[in-house]
Parts: C-alpha cells; structure tokens; sequence
RNA sequence: CGGGGUGUAGCGCAGUUGGCAGCGCACCGCGUUUGGGACGCGGGGGUCGGCGGUUCAAGUCCGCCCACCCCGACCA
C-alpha cells in the first residue's frame, strides 16, 4: 500500500480507477497480457454480487447447472451470425496431449452452442418446456485493449440459456431477467440504470432482439451493465432443439440467453467512488463495519477492548472487521478503509468507554459532516439503520450525477454538444446511417432504446425523419 | 494489426565520459508513538526484460528478439 494520494477522478479518470482497483487490493495484474487476479477482497464482493443475483434466479425458476469450457469449433460455426461475431476474438485449442486435434476446441467465448446441443438431447415434449438453466463459470474472448473488470481476456460471469414453447414466453422471460438485472443494480448495487433494447448494430450475436441495463459512470461515459436476449428460433434451428406440441406435431423452441459479469464490479467502482477511494454499497460491502480501536498505551488498551469485542457480537449478523493492528496509527487506517470503501467506521476510544458511546463515520460523507456518536445501547439496530440510510443516499445520488448529465435534445448540434460531458436522449429514426454519423464524429453510440417511451412521435435529431422511438447516445466503456 | 512510449529491488525512480548497482516508499527487528496517512536506530532484498556483439571492462555503446503501457480499428 502507498501513502501517496490517489490522483483525482478530474484529473486523470483511467488513472484513479486502475490505482483503486489496486489499493483497495480488488484485483491485481496477471503475468498474461490482458488478464487478471481477482483478489481476495475483490472476489468477496463478487460472491455477494453472485448471491444476490442467484437468489433472484431461484425465486423465478431457475436452476444452476455447468457445461465444459471446451467447445467443438464446428459448434460455433452452425449460427453464422454468431461466429461471425465472435470468431476474430476466440482461443483455440489445437494440441492436446502433445497430438494434434482432429478438430479444434474453442474456448467458450459463451456457451449458446454448447448449450444448444445439449438442449436438443434433453427437449422431447413442451412437457420439459420451460428449461430454465443459469451457469456460473468463466469465459474468455481475445479482446485487443484490455481494462481490469471490464475488459479482459478471460472473466467470470453468469449466463443464465432459456427455452420456452412460444416466442410470447421467450419474450417474456427476456424482460423479466432484464427486470431482475434492473432490480438487482437499483436495490443492491444502489446503481441506477436504464434498462432498454439495444440497437441491431449493437445487439449480441445471433440475437433477434438484445436489452440491456445502461449505467452512467462518474465521468459520465456509458457502462452496458446485464444484458438478456431474445434469440428467437436462431439457436434452435442451427442446433435443432425441437418439441413435440400437444398435437403431436414437432416445433422449434424459442430460447433466451442472459448474462451479468464481473464487469459490473466496475460499475460499482465508477458510479459510487471519491477521490478517497472505494465507496462500497452496504448491501455488496464484503465489510460493512470496520471498528478502529483507538489507545494510547497498555492501560487504555485494556479499558477499550472489551467495549470493541462487546460492540462486535452486538452487531450480530452485520459483516464487521475489527482493525486491531497494532503497528499502524489510527490516523493510517482511517485512510486505508476510506479506499477500500467499507461504508462505514466506528472508532471505539476511551472517550467512548467512559461516555457508553461510539464514533460513526459514513464512507460516503467526508470529513466531520458524515461522523455521528451513536450510544452503545442497541448499537445493532442504530448501525442497522445508518447502512440503510447510506445505501439510499448512494442511490440517490448516483441517479442525480446521472440526470443532471442526461440532455434532452432535438437537433444534431446540440447533440453532439450533449454527449462531450453526458447523455443525449433523442429522437431517432433507426437508420444504422445515423448512428454512424454520430460515431464517427463524436465517438458516441446509441446506448439504448429505453423501454420508457414518451409515446407520440418526432423527427430524428440526426436526420429530421420522422422518428417514433428516443433512444440514448453516449460514449461507452 | 498500424502509430507512440517504457523496461534497473515488491512499487516509484536515479545511475555522469563505459570503471564497486543506488535513492524514496514498502518489507523485517528493537524502542518510543497512536481520536485523520508517526519517528529513531539497525537490517534483508538485484539474472539491470532476453539473446548476441564491441571492449581490458557494458545498466551504459551496437544488433536482433520479447513483454507491458498509451493512442486508433473490435467488444460483456
């Protein structure tokens, strides 16, 4: 850990990020190009992240299973859109045991195919419709420039692959998984998003429809957060995933695929960070409490320890660290929890002793402002509260930050002008020549067709045709 | 893959005309400290990215290679 400062967000963005994914020991660099360690604390947050997700899944049907990650090439190549989406980022395996593989094996870049395949063997009757299956696991795409959590060569996510009897109930599931990813960003991640369909040049791979939540980062550049498919009858027809129906006549199925990653972590980082570092969610936090004895010497020592162990069983169930180094100043681990972005403190010192009370210090609000003394009585439901309290106001903050760089705007001058600092919410006609203009002269993309709508009509801000949906340009991770 | 840059201790760097490989932080030990990034003293740690060449002598000069970073074309 060094002492020095993080540079500040306005100051050099890219440059805080990396530095507090390292200090806050989230991740660190691997020996190969473009991948990385998730380390101990980063992986924590990312089981909570799995855990509140997975809940979710369960609580609408879904069950976890794993499929391998080695993937017959010719697999891909059944779907053409597909492996023309994917091909020029796969890993291939063409030794094994020191032989030459009769057929290379992909690394799974997703596992549609594989998935496919093994759906045709176990689909017979609608009677096995729905087939409601999430993996967790890892994939890799060779990606030419590389960030850590949301770009690299190889990262952990879920994919949750659906089939259903019509495309209603395939539809259907689609936006529910998007509700539950929007749910799952807003009630846990306090990450305020916009869920919508991307557009065709934007959409996955073989998708006939693709959605997404949208995140605005702290410098306002666009983070796509979850995304949910809708894949039609494309898979099924490449992979013949068919059921007889109740008239004894067979049919192709109509399967969804879904997928969050451990890219979202740095969502989190980038919506809710300081220029003190990490600002962690209460509800993801792998620490919600840090306690930081304080003394002087061996006496006060005595007198302030058991009031900490006291106040850490008080505390029950909350995820509580007490910071009992001996060799380090209080002053030192202030700092280093603020990085680590444990949402708040309680400082336990002979003051507190004597006046049945503890410090409270909110992560999320600097300096004296954010501290409080809270009595030791009922300390458990009082810090209870202060989690809530500071999980909302994260909330409630990011979704400020984020609207007040959202411009809504009817020309293609002040768009363009909108999406230098921020958002443009627009009218567009559809036309894949629009969006191009827009990316090629500011580097903006249509993020989403959001599926809040004002209704009516427009004339498209790139073009003036008419237009009958808004949609959101911004720049993108 | 194109353009630019950097490789010397875990991290950040210095290293003059080619002449004993250093500094700060971090780390280890002892002591004093401790309510917002403590201090003193003493230590440990190196294939100078790799290979080859020039030379009495190479971190330093020459050649080739490799890796990483930044900027562009692709992406959860």
């Amino acid at each position: 850990m060094s002492n020095e400062k993080l540079p500040s967000r306005a100051e050099n963005y890219s440059e805080w990020y990396n530095q507090v994914i390292q200090r806050a020991e989230l991740a660190d660099y691997a020996p190969v190009r473009g991948c990385m360690v998730v380390r101990p604390y980063g992986w924590s947050l990312w089981e909570n992240i799995q855990q509140a997700l997975d809940s979710r899944f369960k609580a609408t049907g879904h069950v976890n299973a794993a499929f391998p990650l080695f993937i017959p090439m010719s697999f891909l190549e059944k779907e053409k859109e597909h492996v023309e989406g994917f091909s020029p980022e796969l890993a291939v395996v063409t030794i094994g045991g020191g032989e030459k593989l009769e057929e290379p094996l992909v690394v799974r870049p997703t596992s549609e195919t594989i998935i496919g395949y093994m759906y045709s063997k176990w689909i017979k009757s609608y009677r096995d419709l729905p087939l409601l299956i999430n993996q967790w696991g890892n994939v890799v795409r060779w990606e030419m420039r590389t960030r850590l959590f949301l770009r690299t060569l190889e990262f952990y996510w879920q994919e949750g692959h659906t089939a259903h009897a019509t495309a209603k109930e395939a539809e259907e599931e689609t936006l529910r998984m998007l509700d539950i990813y929007t749910r799952f960003a807003v009630e846990d991640a306090a990450v305020p998003v916009i869920p919508g369909r991307k557009s065709n040049s934007e959409k996955f791979a073989g998708a006939v429809h693709s959605y997404s939540i949208e995140a605005m980062m702290g410098d306002t550049k666009a983070l796509q957060a979850g995304t949910s498919h809708l894949l039609g009858q494309n898979f099924a027809k490449a992979f013949n995933i068919q059921y007889l129906d109740m008239n004894n006549e067979l049919q192709y199925c109509w399967t969804t695929s879904w997928g969050v990653s451990t890219r979202f972590i740095g969502a989190i980082i980038m919506t809710h960070g300081d220029d003190q570092g990490l600002i962690l969610p209460p509800r993801l936090a792998p620490i919600q409490v840090v306690i930081v004895p304080i003394y002087k010497n061996d006496e006060e020592r005595a007198r302030v320890m058991p009031v900490v162990d006291k106040i850490r069983a008080a505390l029950g169930s909350i995820r509580v660290k007490v910071d009992d180094r001996s060799e380090l100043t209080p002053g030192f681990k202030f700092n280093d929890w603020e990085m680590r972005g444990v949402p708040l403190r309680l400082e336990i010192g002979p003051k507190d002793v004597e006046k049945g009370s503890v410090m409270a210090a909110r992560r999320d609000v600097p300096g004296r402002e954010g501290k409080s003394f809270l009595p030791q009585e009922n300390i458990a439901s009082s810090v209870g509260a202060l989690l809530d309290t500071i999980q909302s106001s994260l909330y409630e903050k990011a979704r400020a930050f984020r609207d007040s760089h959202i411009t809504d705007v009817t020309n293609y001058e002040a768009l363009t002008t909108a999406v230098q600092d921020g958002w443009a919410h627009a009218w567009w006609c559809g036309s894949a020549d629009c969006e191009n203009r827009v990316k090629e002269e500011t580097k903006a993309t249509t993020r989403c067709i959001p599926m809040q709508q004002p209704g009516g009509t427009g004339k498209c801000a790139v073009c003036g045709r008419d237009a009958n949906e808004k949609v959101y340009f911004a720049r993108a991770y």
